[in-house]
DNA sequence: CTACAATTCAAACGTTTGTTTGAATGGAAA
DNA sequence: TTTCCATTCAAACAAACGTTTGAATTGTAG
């Protein structure tokens, strides 16, 4: 591909579309989507200020656009890793850290990938799980679906003695604590002390978070019978 | 205080200032800081257009006492409880649930605030961490300091044994499960299946949480061998 | 070359934004 | 009552917003 487009431009499919995909992503990451202009949008990517509309045909389809476009993908390989350890394990039960790498490698993989928009993208998602308008949240919701059914199957798999709605606590809480660490790399930092340089370091972050959420997924029940009791 | 404000109005000492941060409050976690308009939330509060930036003197200035009017408290009293559990314990390192449970509690104690505002202002922290303006970051961040360093030191004495860098990263996936969780309730549910009943149970989840996220705190630590080499 | 459809462009559209203004209003002190 | 300061109010401000328009430009097929 970077051979073909070489001193000549041949033809550029999409360009247009790319470009202003690409400043969108950067922008409503760094200001967010309210706070982002069709014109200073149109100014990083370098169209004209009607182009978002025509191509896209308004400033929310084009949101939606610039999460379809990663976010397919992203589940995709995630779903395509779970199968390709289900059927290495062939029918044994899979180890629940392996499905948890198996989820968080995805975005971890794609925070690595500075010069692709791919960590711009991974702090936008993370921010957007919990964005004020509805329709964005059903959306992302909605991309989600899939990876987080075929997920919930193989945790239940793997962990068949344990209640059903607490599993579902718990991942709520693991895919929690995924958003917030992408999201907040490098923006906010509560807790000071932390190593920059291992900011950036996926494979130690890796290691981390599957120690981390391993053990709370495996986490011993806890005493309900004063919760009982006061419900 | 409801008794004497009966029938006549006695004096109102800061009413119009409470009813604006009430229905900032409010409008902020409904619908965000950009898309929240000054004629919408002075016609919530019922009061002038004008009268925000009188009381004010912008609307960033307004977003900022919407922050600091909760935050002081609630991290006060989780130096307070901190302090009361070391206190008790009277030298005698604390346990790590019991750390936790201080942190977490003010936030589950203002969820179920659901009349005074306190579960609107929660769902909006949660979300706030992450906001895109840089300036709000760094004003949540400023006014959690005293707190987050104070939760750390009790962590290093209940820890003494975990290195340092490994405790500061469990610290913000702990505070990152926090977060989500609290602003993710009632929003978006990315996991099907869970009982809405159980939602606002503060007890319940706290149960839950505590046993998350001190199994994470106490996770075995990550093999580091080919982390290291790696780097 | 001509003709056609896709795309780009500058300009303007009507709203809405946060903020400011100066007069009106209110209650408490002199 | 008169004075005074704090507050409220309706109105207007300039600026920026997302979107639309119709003409210019482009690339391609007949």
């Amino acid at each position: 591909m970077e051979i073909a487009v070489s001193l000549r431009q041949i033809k550029p499919p999409h360009e247009t579309r790319t470009r202003i995909l690409d400043a969108a992503e950067e922008l409503f990451m760094l200001h967010g989507f309210e706070a982002t202009s069709m014109r200073q949008l149109t100014a990083k990517a370098g169209v004209n200020l009607a182009a978002v509309n025509y191509h896209f045909g308004s400033k929310d389809a084009l949101i939606e656009a610039v999460f379809r476009r990663r976010l397919d993908v992203m589940n995709a390989a995630r779903i395509a890793e779970l199968d390709r350890l289900e059927k290495e394990a062939a029918g044994r039960p899979l180890a629940t850290a392996a499905i948890i790498r198996a989820f968080i490698g995805a975005g971890l993989r794609m925070i690595e990938d500075a010069r692709g928009g791919g960590r711009n993208f991974i702090r936008l998602l993370g921010r957007t799980y919990t964005d004020p308008q509805k329709q964005i949240r059903s959306l992302i919701g909605q991309l989600y679906a899939p990876a987080m059914e075929r997920f919930k199957g193989a945790f239940e798999r793997a962990l068949p003695q344990m209640p059903r709605d607490e599993l579902v606590w718990r991942m709520h809480f693991m895919f929690g604590t995924l958003a917030y660490t992408l999201a907040a790399t490098d923006t906010v930092q509560l807790i000071a002390g932390c190593k920059p340089e291992d900011r950036y370091d996926a494979r130690l972050l890796e290691a981390r978070l599957t120690a981390f959420l391993q053990a709370g997924l495996l986490a011993p029940l806890h005493e309900a019978k004063d919760v009982k009791k006061a419900a």
